[in-house]
DNA sequence: CCATATAAACCCATGCTATCCCATATGAGA
DNA sequence: TCTCATATGGGATAGCATGGGTTTATATGG
């Protein structure tokens, strides 16, 4: 299970460190990496993820009739978009330029756990996105089997 | 598993290199090389994919009575307009002349991952018809199970 | 059946990038 | 304090995309 924020920085030659937890976490024998793809959410990151939760989305997206729309857009948006990268002797990464770009990395990479998979981020970016991410959880958190009413005592965490 | 998109260049020859994941996925050990054919969907782009995606394309219709009219269409369409390419020492194909006009090839050449198969475009229609693949797909998410209604973060990728 | 033109296949060379490998720093845990 | 795993830096190597010369195949005409 992909779990926790974790910020790493990206070295010269574009590469850099998963964390060995992740790394765990996505270990597949028949690729040693992992998959990313742009946020099907229009989010600011990049969705990723171990080989086999991507053969999960071929088995679904190939469930669809062959050149209907949605499996053709599918394919597209999942396929076509996404990136393999695979680990080398020392669990890093190669960042592709593009991707860099897309992400305005500017030297610290976030990766944040989302249970079956993490996001990429730019660590700044991330950081100004996850400003009030407790507080947005609590109207939700009654899938859990909480109270409908919660209130926030004074003085939380800083 | 055909994934991501890698645009490489024509040489004087008619000559591009498919890319080399793109090899890995299409080894058979009868046919070293790719079957392309023009898209049946009717887009600016060829379909592609490695001798096995063909036994079994050929099997389906093999399930067809010999003479219908269904099986007459499909053998047309798919074995009459197909083409073999074959790789040559570096890994590259030589692509027909009237293949590059209907592309409209002027040098660059995307190869687009979709999983089982591949696209051929030319670099920049594709680019062109690609702008808004991850807003697309958005409508037919449900189908990997994801939640109606996706709202779009503010501040996406570039 | 041979001659010729055209295109496809083969071979070698080069630059770039990714990958491998080794070294070092840091911090957690015994 | 010592050991080990992780993150990180950098030199060496291998793989890939690409260019171009040479040879082989194929089709067409004599």
């Amino acid at each position: 299970m992909f779990l926790a924020t974790i910020v790493n920085s990206l070295d010269a030659k574009g590469r850099v460190s998963v964390p060995a937890d992740f790394r765990m976490a996505a270990t597949h024998e028949d690729f040693n990496g992992v998959i990313i793809w742009p946020a099907l959410n229009g989010g600011a990151f990049f969705e990723a993820a171990g080989y086999n939760y991507m053969l999960e989305m071929q088995n679904a997206i190939r469930a669809l009739p062959l050149y209907s729309k949605e499996r053709d857009k599918l394919q597209n948006a999942f396929f076509g978009e996404a990136r393999k990268l695979s680990f080398d002797s020392n669990g890093r990464v190669t960042m592709p330029k593009d991707v860099l770009e897309r992400l305005g990395v500017d030297g610290e990479i976030a990766f944040v756990g989302q249970g079956d998979s993490f996001q990429i981020w730019n660590a700044q970016t991330r950081q100004s996105a996850a400003q009030n991410i407790q507080f947005e959880a609590v109207p939700h958190l009654h899938h859990l089997g909480a109270n409908q009413n919660i209130k926030t005592p004074k003085g939380g965490l800083s």
